[in-house]
DNA sequence: GTCGAGTCGAAATCTTGCCA
DNA sequence: TGGCAAGATTTCGACTCGAC
């Protein structure tokens, strides 16, 4: 093995890692119940570990399965209303033979300070519901789409919909209307958890005042979308709103976008507009036309939650209505899926005929003492640590590939080095040093390597800062000056 | 008087933005 | 930095109004 001055040490093939970009890691992990009771819109019964905790109910949202978490009211829901006593009868039936539904809590956050009259009333939320017997879970809370999707956005994790991570910005005033994000101060992207029956004339689980709302809200959102893709058009000298003229015109990454990004926190199959929904003269129906017809993108993202967190599952453009997809959108084609992209390439027999079953052995310069064996070792232990001080793993080998762990060891050692200086940098700074906002792009740890910096979530869940909120209740005020 | 349809506010919680 | 308002999420009960 050793040539003097040289040793040949086979490489050490990736650690099967855990995959940052593409995962969301709750705090602490869910407990498990099982719902009991529904008291209220907002609240539920459920029982845990034995004993009964009311939570609260962010939103069974538009699910179609949403009736389970009714299914006590369900038998009531179309009695008369009208009548002495008919109110009364059907509060009494609240609860009545309710189903039990599997689910999952997540205690609440005590770290975060509350004004005192808004202090919460519930210590638990259901993130997730579960109609396989816990064997799957479909999340429910509407509010944390918004927080797992800005995590997976930051992280990088859906470079075809935000090539910029700096440049995203939660939460911005467009027009009159609130955009879920907004890319570079040009493109667009909101967000929407519903199914496709709501492109229907009349949605599905919608009464009339209620479906009237949302109708006028998306259409009132799709209209700001649009008017500000033609204002980005309109600023860079295109006057023609024709999206194929202007993809002639401008350079891609110049071409301003509005993506509308429907959200399932479950295995959604691919969506699809229903039958007739076209020809249904729907006003949310009319309004995605006109708004396709601009420019506007459809994106299917499907989440999977467990107790410990939320996967991006895939996610992929969706050409809800008739026509061809745009050009752009179908060259991602094919590579989109991540469920498909993460999977090992399929090996024909010549090429495994032709890769060796050991991997071709690497000469590490500059390293004259000790046996192959030892320096194996060293590089293990270096790269074992750098994932610990790191804990940048799947990002570091799902964007940069296998080369970032075939690095000599002098390489390895110079990059633990930097990276444990900036954290040392960073644990010494304030939390408003660290943080600027929930969503907003935290601390710049990969500065060091020069590279895309990382979500606060995924720096929380790394261990490598501590939540500012929690050291801010903690610490005396003068603490942090 | 009864009934159905439509309207509206309250419910619990979170986030952002504005202002002092 | 703290306090407050506004807006967002969906469901439900109370109320109004017109028709019969």
């Amino acid at each position: 093995m050793s040539n003097g001055t040289c040793q040949e040490l086979v490489p050490v093939p990736p650690l099967p890692l855990p995959p940052p970009l593409f995962r969301y890691e709750f705090r602490e992990p869910l407990r498990e119940g099982i719902v009991q009771q529904r008291k209220g819109r907002f609240t539920l019964e459920v029982l845990v570990d034995g004993e009964v905790l009311l939570c609260h109910c962010p939103s069974t949202a538009l699910h179609p399965n949403r009736d389970l978490l009714n299914s006590g009211k369900a038998r009531t829901l179309h009695a008369p209303k009208r009548g002495p006593g008919k109110v009364a009868t059907e509060t009494q039936n609240l609860g009545a033979a309710y189903q039990p539904v599997p689910c999952l809590v997540s205690r609440v956050d005590n770290t975060v300070k509350r004004h005192a009259d808004r202090q919460r009333q519930t210590q638990h939320t259901v993130e997730a519901i579960s109609l396989d017997g816990s064997q799957s879970w479909i999340g429910i809370n509407q509010v944390m789409v918004a927080r797992y999707m800005g995590h997976f956005l930051q992280a990088g994790g859906m470079p075809e919909i935000c090539r910029d991570p700096l440049g995203l910005k939660p939460e911005q005033k467009v027009g009159k209307c609130r955009i879920d994000f907004v890319h570079q101060g040009r493109d667009t992207i909101e967000l929407k958890m519903f199914p496709p029956q709501i492109l229907r004339p009349v949605p599905r689980n919608m009464k009339g005042y209620e479906a009237r709302k949302f109708t006028e809200r998306i259409t009132s959102q799709l209209h700001c979308m649009v008017e500000h893709l033609h204002e980005q058009r309109a600023a860079r000298g295109l006057l023609d709103t024709g999206t194929k003229r202007v993809r002639q015109q401008l350079p891609e990454d110049d071409n301003p976008r509005a993506m509308l990004l429907m959200c399932y926190q479950n295995n959604e199959p691919p969506v699809k507009v229903p039958k007739g929904a076209l020809a249904s003269g729907s006003p949310v129906m009319a309004a995605f036309s006109a708004a396709r017809k601009a420019g506007l993108e459809f994106w299917q993202v499907n989440m999977q939650i467990d107790p410990r967190g939320v996967t991006l599952a895939s996610y992929a453009p969706r050409n809800l209505l008739k026509g061809r997809p745009k050009a752009h959108i179908a060259k991602l084609r094919g590579r989109i899926y991540l469920e498909e992209a993460m999977q090992a390439p399929k090996k024909s027999r010549r090429a495994k005929e032709a890769t060796p079953a050991v991997p071709a052995p690497v000469v590490v310069p500059g390293v004259e003492e000790g046996g192959a064996l030892a320096e194996e070792l060293r590089a293990v232990q270096l790269q074992k640590q750098l994932r610990e001080v790191l804990s940048l793993q799947a990002w570091l080998h799902l964007k940069y590939g296998p080369e970032m762990w075939q690095d000599d060891a002098t390489t390895l050692a110079a990059r633990v080095a930097a990276a444990e200086r900036r954290v040392q940098e960073v644990r010494g700074q304030s939390p408003q040093q660290r943080f600027t906002s929930s969503l907003k792009v935290p601390v710049m740890l990969a500065e060091g390597f020069g590279r895309a910096p990382l979500s606060r979530n995924a720096l929380l869940c790394a261990g490598l800062v501590a939540d500012g909120r929690a050291q801010k209740a903690k610490q005396p005020h003068s603490a942090l000056r």
